[in-house]
DNA sequence: TAAAAATACTCCATAGGTATTTTAT
DNA sequence: ATAAAATACCTATGGAGTATTTTTA
């Protein structure tokens, strides 16, 4: 499982549709369906019923795309708190700078 | 940003050394290395001061290891519940067998 | 000087693309 | 009939390995 995984269920997930899911990441729907497939694989579940147009989540995958998007947002948490980590690092700097220039 | 980058940050953290953290991770040193160096780039930040022996997380470093752990004790809790899903599915189709079997 | 981390390079596994077929409205 | 998903096949990026060179206690 890697987060690419699942970045790429959510967008499904969301758009209840390969093709724009696809279009939405950037990328082309075949290597979208299979990166799903493989998830679906390593999981040992089934996470979206295609028998239907529009794709819709099955009970299993419902539950998970929860856990999922929780994940993804702790993963935004930890880029917002690199960001400003980089900040007071630059601060410091800053300061650190001017005063032994002065 | 995946999850890699986030097991091997924290087994190099854990293990405060590379070769020793890569042994855990059954991979070879130089890749770790390259993983961790890729992910600070990523970050714009120095997660590891190397300066010193053992090595030792910088200030950066102690405040997203935190973060880093929780988030992997999320993808867990996201696998186990796939675990439960699938049991509830055998279970399901169980009784739904023996149910038509009669 | 004896470990551990960093480079240099090589290789190959697999993420992603293109072309096409199958399926469901 | 026509859009969307699946399959087949190919390409190439980058993750991982081996050999070697810095480092620092």
């Amino acid at each position: 499982m890697e987060l690419r995984h699942l970045r790429y269920f959510v967008a499904v997930a969301r758009a209840q549709s390969f093709v724009r899911a696809a279009e939405s990441l950037n990328m082309a729907q075949p290597p979208l369906t299979r990166q799903i497939q493989d998830f679906e694989a390593e999981l040992g579940l089934t996470l979206i019923r295609r028998g239907s147009r529009p794709v819709q989540l099955t009970e299993a995958g419902r539950v998970l795309f929860e856990q999922a998007v929780q994940i993804l947002e702790r993963t935004e948490e930890l880029r917002a708190m690199a960001s400003r980590l980089r900040a007071a690092q630059t601060r410091r700097f800053s300061i650190g700078f001017v005063g032994s220039a002065l």
